[in-house]
DNA sequence: CGGTTTTGACCCGCGC
DNA sequence: GCGCGGGTCAAAACCG
């Protein structure tokens, strides 16, 4: 209840303490993705079926899964339709008022909110849309000029007939940028710019509002592909890094091809075995490159950062995410203590892509 | 020398 | 229409 008081973006920023961090689901959960609360969604996505979560994960990285199933496994209503319908739109625009008069940095939420209609089959229709748009790539970069022709066209792709009805005509205009499903995790780590198997390039910097820390732009240097990614540091807690991905690899992971950990990381281990893994390693490596693996599958995921906090404190280690999607409940007797769930302080990319974390759907 | 990073400028969407 | 902020471009600098 108190938590449905607080909404989102009234949620203070500097009420996360590190050292309370498992004494409550993850903000997400609380605030912003009530079906995770649901029992009933439980069951797809962490008490009945772990295993299904597993081999989910498992199968969606092996790349043998389609949406539907992924998400069902996943839960992740976050990423459906419902989450960015027009009415929640709406919602979400109070919520942004709100929070605005909270004081509470929610710029990019709205506009990711307007920007990624990741409806379920926006994924589809959104990355062929896009992918029209993405075969630039080529040209890509200059095509910026391009691109407002461009709009005309792919107005259609965009599967409006939801229409956005807050911005009603605008909608239609603005169908031009569309998105790539896109999600974004954080990760306990001093490096920004965390390895993941890929070879970025990086493409610009800019300063993020309300925060000291500059957001930096990748993209994919593989050619043909138009995976993008963003780094920012969250500023209200600087240990962590929350990488947004954008987009999805249209080719295997170089690490990969050298036969590298990825087979490891993606296909073998358990999601358990992952975090331990990943902890062991004391790199986000893993995780992203799992990430990166399974991120065709998804709409938008979030990926919660997991830290050590709890008795680890003081190791601090460099880099541990936990997932909703992994670590579906604790499965194991320490694991318990290792799924601290971070509280996301953080109101910027991560909101961005998680619609969910900026609106209730429950009274 | 080729690839990557840096960085200022530019474009675009959105709110007022 | 204007200003703001996010996102991208592209030339120059840098690096191995």
């Amino acid at each position: 209840m108190s938590n449905e008081k607080k909404n989102p973006y009234q949620y203070d920023p500097f009420d996360y303490n590190p050292h309370e961090i498992n004494r409550s689901s993850f903000p997400f959960f609380n605030y912003g993705t009530p079906s995770i609360q649901d029992p009933q969604n439980l069951h797809g996505f962490e008490s009945d079926h772990p295993n299904s979560s597993f081999m989910s994960f498992t199968d969606c990285l092996h790349g043998s899964m389609d949406y539907n199933t992924l998400s069902r496994a996943f839960d992740m209503s976050c990423s459906s339709s419902e989450v960015i319908s027009p009415q929640l739109d709406h919602e979400n625009s109070k919520n942004q008022q709100a929070a605005a008069a909270a004081g509470v940095g929610d710029h990019s939420v709205g506009t990711s909110t307007t920007e990624n209609p990741s409806t379920p089959n926006s994924s589809v229709s959104s990355s062929s849309s896009e992918a029209a748009g993405s075969h630039e790539h080529e040209d890509s970069e200059k095509k910026k000029k391009e691109k407002q022709p461009k709009v005309a066209v792919c107005d259609e792709a965009a599967g409006d007939e939801e229409d956005k009805s807050k911005k009603g005509s605008k909608a239609k205009k603005k169908e031009k940028r569309q998105r790539e499903p896109r999600f974004a995790f954080l990760t306990k780590s001093e490096v920004d710019h965390l390895e993941d198997g890929y070879r970025w390039r990086k493409y610009g910097q800019k300063a993020v509002k309300n925060s000291p820390y500059p957001r930096s732009y990748y993209r994919c240097t593989t050619q043909k592909c138009v995976v993008k990614k963003r780094v920012e540091r969250s500023f209200q807690d600087p240990s962590i890094v929350i990488t947004t991905y954008e987009g999805q690899h249209n080719h295997q992971c170089p690490a990969t091809l050298r036969g590298n950990l990825n087979l490891n990381a993606v296909g073998m281990l358990s999601p358990n075995s992952l975090l331990t893994s990943a902890s062991l390693n004391g790199s986000a490596r893993f995780q992203h490159e799992f990430l990166t693996q399974f991120l065709p599958m998804n709409n938008q995921l979030q990926l919660q950062l997991q830290s050590h906090h709890h008795q680890d404190d003081h190791q601090a280690s460099n880099s541990m995410i936990y997932s909703n999607l992994v670590a579906p409940r604790p499965h194991h007797h320490q694991q318990q203590h290792q799924r601290q769930q971070l509280h996301v302080p953080d109101y910027g990319l991560l909101q961005d892509l998680v619609p969910s974390f900026g609106h209730k759907q429950e009274p």
